[in-house]
RNA sequence: GCCGCCGUGGUGAAAUGGCAGACACAGGGGACUUAAAAUCCCCUUCCCGCGAGGGAGUGCGGGUUCGAGUCCCGCCGGCGGCACCA
């Protein structure tokens, strides 16, 4: 080990153990007492009061992602974020604000239960040990994080209001005209409705979580299903293990009724364009029409969904999925057996598979044939496994001319292709395939398409489908419901029973009242998941079975679950009686311009910091879940997280992703014991921008040492220094009081400033401010070091200038 | 394939349209030292030159501008996301 700069190991501890005794960094609620002497207090002269929220203050809510605590301890991914919101919750605070900096768990998940098959060991206890390590190794990092507003998603005192979030959900619907969730109370019943059996059918129907068979995505490695945002490339986002569609029912949450208003209020909040891309790509919202084709000798009509209604007229064939529910009754006698069996070959592939051979089209013929309604054309019918069920209608029209992908199919099987639009550039030579251009070959009876751009031909056509009552316009949105139910131990139960009919003796689900919260999942000694889909808490026969033949919901909920709410609930993390106080919630969450610098409090929370890989997950259920509340009148925003910043990877020393494999992961233990805390953070500041992804570099740390030992010894006195290592060396068991008789350097004095000097200081202190405000924590850090350098080489240094 | 981001020394990187390479790392030289470590000083984009100095230079090719790393168009390369979504 290098000689060491300066004590960093007598120095940090010692502050990092004030910091927590004092509880330096506490924030209070409206009404809360604060301490006299607390340094909040003292600032704010609100010392032995209980502030109102008009006296407190301006908010400065200031987010990191809470971790999850796994068994290989924090990362050095961790502290870069959490170094960047420190900093600026520091500088905040410096600024008169009063600053919300929280930490919490995400404990529920994967590794626990795994850990808990393979050793007996109680999830419970291993999440508490990894809890204790994280908690140790985030203290000693020296983080300004108010401990006292701690969370953990798997104390019942916070997964109550977990399971209290979904009664919310399952006791909503929503309501079209309003575009609003509402109590489920207010659902007007259609005609027919006339049994309570049959409001009861209609009510599920429309909850905001339901219960729906559907296919899903089954892992049977992991012995659970996954959302689609889960699933990656046809394996599972967690282990890689292959994933396979299978029906079963499960648990629904009606995210896609809020496809729009979380596309639209993306307007609204300060992120990344690439990561509104990626939310904006992934709810997928696409504009076209709907358009009925009657089927030849039937009285079934077959609706599509097409982005371009304006190529009807070179629709030469359709497709229907081969889920579609006409398959089976329009397949000719001659066609039923091979239309069977490619429906058996469809069901048997993988996504996966679809996704490797995606360049491939099969397909058959029904036998069947449909009118195009815009020329009267005999098109033919086919079943292929390109058209998804899942989308628009499940079916399409072909339009091979104007459709890489349906021109790929009509090749294949020698279908006809029919140019209807003549790209713009008509000079180049027309390969088969154009968007965007002028109609032509396109007019029939009644309708005239040819000389219209594309824009203005959807437009005439749409209009003519609808007079004629072939069609209407639609929007479709690629984002389909969250799949909320999983087959694991460790996570929460659903508030949820199912009851037996008395005649019947079919079961229906009723929610638990909230008295009945928390939900304790049962003790079990087996956690392993079953083959078939059987979740393991259905073993707990004594948990599960409930007087009356009713029985407990066995799924419980997903990781994401805990971590939807997480940041509302650091708002009134102790609060008994209510999952966030109105009063603490409307402080923290609305802005109110009043004294104090920096930009004006931020609706929502005012930056939240996090890695890149929860774009389309954690951050897309959060603002689902924080709308529905939203809507129900339990918090005041519309959307949670005003700015957001992602941190870059940090990459090995070798440029390739940290990973226990490669052997290059870099322990910040290890790091803190050799620099320091200090140092360490400096670091991962200085190393580059932010969002960047970057390699890690231990010379690099060296490097900012070099710095703080420079600033160490550009205040303290050479022979004193040179006396404290000699009384360390001495007697090493009385450091601190060696350290106590550190000197200030001679140069030091009180005395003017050069002009020199303060320009020196002045433009350090103006690129330091400007760059906290635009996070750029690199450049801060040079100006400091161009300063530094300089105030070195004066002979005589005035105090002022350098304190 | 589509969408987004990014291409600057040996490396991490700086640069409101105005002296490209700040600040560091690595490397080279020197001081101190018996020696090493630590520290301090100097050099360090490339090419030519002993030197003074000269020339080239921000992935490539065009353009706008008095002036372009920065803005526009077209390529090439890398990273990330989506990927039969009609």
């Amino acid at each position: 080990m290098a000689r060491r700069q300066y004590p960093f190991h007598l120095i940090e501890p010692r502050w990092q153990e004030q910091w927590h005794a004092g509880q330096t960094f506490r924030a209070f609620n409206p009404g809360e007492l604060i301490p006299a002497g607390h340094p909040f207090g003292i600032r704010h002269q609100l010392g032995g009061k209980a502030a109102t929220a008009e006296e407190l203050p301006p908010k400065f809510y200031i987010l990191d992602m809470f971790p999850y605590p796994s068994g290989a301890g924090l990362h050095v991914g961790h502290p870069e974020g959490y170094t960047a919101t420190d900093i600026l919750a520091r500088y905040r605070r410096a600024q008169g604000r009063h600053v919300l900096h929280p930490m919490g768990w995400d404990a529920f998940g994967l590794p626990a239960e795994q850990y808990a098959i393979k050793t007996g060991q109680h999830p419970r206890v291993t999440t508490a040990a990894n809890i204790a390590n994280f908690t140790r190794q985030i203290r000693s990092l020296g983080f300004s994080y108010d401990w006292s507003r701690e969370v953990d998603t798997t104390d019942p005192g916070y997964f109550r209001w977990t399971q209290w979030i979904f009664l919310q959900l399952y006791n909503a619907w929503f309501n079209p005209a309003t575009r609003r969730a509402e109590p489920i109370s207010t659902l007007e019943y259609p005609a027919g409705c006339d049994t309570e059996a049959r409001r009861r059918a209609y009510r599920d129907s429309r909850r905001l979580a339901y219960v729906a068979e559907a296919p899903v995505n089954w892992c049977p490695a992991l012995g659970t299903v996954l959302a689609n945002e889960e699933v990656v490339d046809g394996k599972s986002e967690v282990g890689g293990f292959p994933v396979v569609r299978k029906p079963m029912r499960q648990w629904m949450l009606r995210i896609t009724a809020y496809a729009e208003r979380l596309l639209e209020d993306l307007d609204r909040i300060d992120w990344s364009d690439s990561l509104k891309e990626m939310q904006r790509n992934w709810i997928g919202r696409s504009e076209g029409a709907e358009v009925d084709f009657q089927l030849e000798g039937h009285g079934e009509r077959i609706r599509v969904f097409t982005t371009r209604p304006d190529t009807l007229f070179g629709a030469t064939y359709m497709v229907l999925s081969p889920e579609h529910r006409l398959v089976a009754e329009i397949a000719t006698p001659a066609q039923k057996a091979e239309v069977e069996r490619y429906q058996r070959f469809a069901a048997g592939r993988s996504d996966l598979e679809r996704a490797e051979l995606s360049k491939e089209k099969t397909g058959v013929w029904t036998g069947a044939h449909a009118i195009n309604p815009v020329n009267g054309a005999r098109i033919p019918v086919w079943i292929a496994d390109y058209v998804l069920a899942s989308y628009g209608t499940g079916a399409i029209m072909a339009v091979p001319a104007h459709d890489e992908r349906d021109l790929a199919f009509a090749r294949t099987f020698g279908l006809p292709v029919v140019q209807v639009v003549r790209p713009p550039d008509a000079g180049t030579a027309w390969e088969g395939y154009c968007d965007e251009g002028t109609a032509v070959n396109s007019s029939g009876p009644g309708l005239v398409l040819d000389g219209l751009p594309t824009a203005e031909a959807k437009r005439v056509v749409t209009a003519w489908l609808v007079e004629k009552g072939l069609g209407q316009r639609t929007v479709n949105f690629k984002l389909r419901d969250w799949l909320f139910s999983r087959q694991r131990y460790w996570g929460e139960p659903f508030p949820i029973v199912w009851k037996a009919d008395r005649e019947t003796g079919a079961r229906h689900h009723e929610a638990l009242g909230e008295g009945e919260l928390p939900l304790m999942p049962p003790e079990l000694d087996d956690y392993k998941p079953t083959e078939d889909g059987q979740p393991p808490l259905a073993r707990a026969t004594a948990w599960l079975e409930l007087p009356g033949g009713t029985v407990r919901e066995t799924n419980t909920m997903p990781q994401w679950a805990g971590s939807c709410w997480y940041y509302l609930r650091y708002l009134d993390a102790r609060n008994g009686t209510a999952f966030v106080s109105a009063e603490a919630e409307r402080y923290w969450m609305t802005g109110r311009p009043g004294t104090g610098t920096g930009p004006a409090p931020a609706s929502g929370v005012d930056l939240y910091v996090g890695g890149t890989e929860h774009a389309v997950l954690h951050l897309l259920y959060a603002r689902f879940w924080h709308k529905v509340l939203f809507d129900l009148g339990h918090v005041s925003t519309p959307e949670p997280f005003h700015k957001l910043v992602n941190q870059g990877l940090i990459l090995g020393e070798d440029g390739q992703k940290m990973s226990k494999s490669r052997g290059n992961v870099v322990n910040p233990d290890d790091v803190l014991r050799e620099y320091g805390a200090d140092a360490f953070r400096l670091y991962e500041m200085f190393m580059g921008p932010l969002s960047e992804t970057k390699p890690w570099n231990t010379q690099g740390v060296e490097g900012v040492y070099r710095f703080l030992g420079r600033v160490w010894r550009l205040f303290v006195d050479d022979a004193s220094e040179v006396e404290f290592e000699q009384a360390c060396a001495a007697d090493p068991g009385n450091a601190a009081a060696h350290l106590a008789r550190v000197r200030l350097a001679a140069s030091i004095a009180e005395g003017e400033a050069t002009p020199g000097q303060l320009k020196a200081l002045h433009a350090c202190i103006r690129k330091v401010t400007d760059d906290l405000e635009h996070l750029r924590f690199n450049t801060a850090i040079s100006a400091m070091m161009v300063f530094v350098n300089e105030a070195l080489a004066w002979t005589s240094k005035p105090a002022g200038v350098l304190a």
